[in-house]
DNA sequence: CGGACAAGCTGA
DNA sequence: CAGCTTGTCCGG
């Protein structure tokens, strides 16, 4: 019929107006909008609320992204059914839609974790836009490590309150997001913990709290943004799009106009490439460090192996003194994942080719030939299963075995609720164990040089902020906590920056390496793998040597590193992802694209 | 994403 | 050519 005038309300026969809305639907690889006529009977809605609507004989939520919309000739428009409720505000829709070309992702993936977890009805008044003077400034607030910065950013939060917006502040775990509203709590602050409180998020006027989620939690008339723990990489969302709330925080604070403060004892080159950088007092930062305990390997009896005379030392003396407990962190290393007979304690295998096998859904999976069977012992019959953690598992037998201390093992997926854990003189874990245990008396790492060494993209600045966090569990200087590192490179810029307290030393090493190279922050980087990936960058097999650089499009570059892996690198994040979401539609489908890779 | 439909493969 | 698999397109 396409009785409907583009952008504005038409009036039918009746005097009726009808109102077109156009909606996202929450369908995830959809991306896509549809128009559809809203019924008066519905009431008003918003830019954000989030409807019902029919989509391919489906029923369907979406979210309001234009109000009397123009739909093209020739369709007929259906009904929107019905409003679910409140959703993001418009700024955050915009947000998404950014987000979206940053990371080559889709709208609904954002939308979905910025949108309420349970459905929102209304939301008390909200504010009118504060009348503040301020203006989009990035900082970082390098803070000692020994605490979490929430004190030396209290005064900015302050002030930034003092406009009578909200705040939106984002600590890296979930668990830190209670202890740090009380905290606010106890200074007078009124604080919106998020997911949970996405209504009282929205009707404004406090400080938002959350996890990396909470870049894109309601902030009704934003004045300030505050990343505690900056440099830490649960900020990072594993899953595709893998995007980075430090990212989203300060583009929401750009697209706000009000400041940014990222919060880190050891701010990693891209955090502090191109912002004001803030810092306490040398002595201060100082205090915050623990001493370091550097133990050279490259000139210990290499009969001790992981464990040198200083750590035994260390460990029986753990034993003896209660409430000095030992935490010793080992990178999983060997191949991970082997499973054994929960009963008779027998290497689980392919009845097959006797190969090592996985466990997977449908239960046991062949590593070698790939046949998979049910979960049962071919040797007992049990069908429980001990998973082993080759560095973990023996690393805790020998350490109890050459101390004759009690020691706890301690890694990712295993839950350790208090009891056990805290009552051990000795724990052993991989880095997970420094985010499970709150304090201990002494941190050891077996084998630094695993951290320094790593094939992964920002080595140096992870090891640096594992010693930050073993300095925090320790307690620092101040609280004659100790870190103890074994290592064959006890010269290294990571240690030697923190026998000076002195982050800034990686910082400075690993800026003019990144510098040289190209990387990030001074060029931007996207792998782009799967079927058609060649093709989509316009490369032709042939023309392509394994590991030569080719230039693309745009001023782009692109070397393939591994079969189907192109390592794509543009001179910004601008002409990285333009390139990358122009070429997308007609690219076809199965291909990954990860911008900002962490692994080479 | 998930349904519709079209284009290919197989078997009798 | 039915019956099935695989691929491509599209939704308002």
């Amino acid at each position: 019929m396409g009785g409907v005038q583009p952008g504005r309300p038409t009036e039918v026969g009746t005097g009726a107006v009808v109102r077109t809305v156009r909606i996202l639907v929450d369908v995830l690889g959809v991306d896509r909008e549809f128009d559809y006529r809203l019924p008066d009977s519905l009431g008003e809605v918003e830019v954000g609320t989030i409807v019902r609507v029919p989509l391919a004989g489906r029923r369907v939520r979406g979210w309001v992204t234009c109000l009397d919309s123009a739909p093209p000739d020739g369709v007929v428009l259906k009904e929107v059914l019905g409003v679910v409720g409140c959703g993001p505000a418009p700024e955050v829709i915009e947000l998404a839609r950014w987000a979206a070309w940053r990371w080559a992702g889709r709208r609904p993936r954002f939308l979905r974790t910025a949108s309420p977890e349970r459905v929102v009805r209304t939301v008390p008044a909200r504010p009118s836009q504060p009348a503040l003077a301020a203006r989009f400034q990035g900082s970082v607030l390098r803070v000692p490590p020994a605490a979490d910065g929430l004190g030396e950013v209290l005064p900015w939060v302050g002030e930034w309150m003092g406009h009578g917006g909200s705040v939106l502040l984002l600590v890296p775990a979930l668990e830190r997001v209670e202890p740090v509203a009380r905290r606010l709590r106890e200074k007078g602050f009124p604080v919106a913990i998020t997911p949970r409180g996405w209504s009282e998020a929205a009707s404004g006027t406090r400080v938002v709290i959350g996890s990396r989620a909470a870049a894109w939690a309601p902030a009704p008339a934003l004045s300030g943004v505050v990343v505690l723990d900056a440099h830490d990489e649960a900020y990072r969302e594993e899953r595709a799009p893998c995007w980075n709330a430090v990212v989203v925080a300060e583009e929401r604070a750009r697209r706000g106009g009000v400041p940014f403060l990222a919060v880190s004892p050891c701010p990693t080159v891209e955090l502090l490439e191109g912002r004001d950088l803030h810092t306490v007092s040398r002595s201060e930062e100082r205090a915050g460090w623990a001493p370091l305990l550097v133990v050279d390997m490259g000139r210990s009896d290499p009969a001790q192996g992981l464990y040198s005379e200083q750590l035994v030392r260390l460990l029986s003396e753990a034993d003896r003194r209660p409430g000095a407990q030992v935490l010793c962190v080992i990178n999983r290393r060997g191949r991970s994942g082997l499973i054994a007979c929960g009963s008779c304690r027998a290497l689980m295998r392919c009845e097959g080719c006797g190969g090592p096998v996985a466990e997977v859904s449908e239960g046991l999976r062949c590593r070698v030939c790939g046949t998979t069977r049910p979960l049962i012992c071919s040797g007992c019959g049990s069908t429980s299963v001990r998973r082993l953690r080759p560095g973990v598992s023996r690393v805790a037998e020998e350490l109890s075995a050459l101390t004759g201390a009690r020691v706890e093992e301690v890694w990712g997926d295993k839950r350790t609720e208090g009891g056990p854990v805290a009552g051990s003189a000795v724990v052993v874990g991989t880095e997970a164990v420094l985010h499970r245990v709150p304090s201990a008396g002494v941190v050891a790492f077996l084998d630094f040089d695993r951290e320094l060494l790593a094939a992964r993209f920002g080595a140096a600045e992870h090891a640096l902020s594992l010693l930050a966090r073993a300095s925090r569990v320790v307690g620092g200087r101040s609280a004659r906590g100790r870190v103890l590192v074994q290592s064959r490179m006890p010269d290294h810029e990571v240690i030697s920056a923190v026998l000076h307290s002195d982050p800034s030393i990686v910082a400075a090493d690993e800026r003019a390496r990144r510098f040289e190279l190209g990387l990030p922050p001074f060029g931007a980087l996207a792998l782009v793998s799967g079927e058609g990936a060649g093709e989509m960058l316009g490369l032709k097999e042939p023309e392509t040597g394994a590991g030569e650089a080719v230039a693309l499009a745009g001023g782009l570059e692109s070397s393939e590193i591994a079969p189907g892996r192109w390592l794509v690198r543009g001179a910004n994040h601008r002409v990285l992802c333009d390139v990358i979401s122009s070429v997308r539609g007609d690219g076809g489908g199965r291909l990954r694209i990860e911008v900002d890779p962490v692994d080479v």
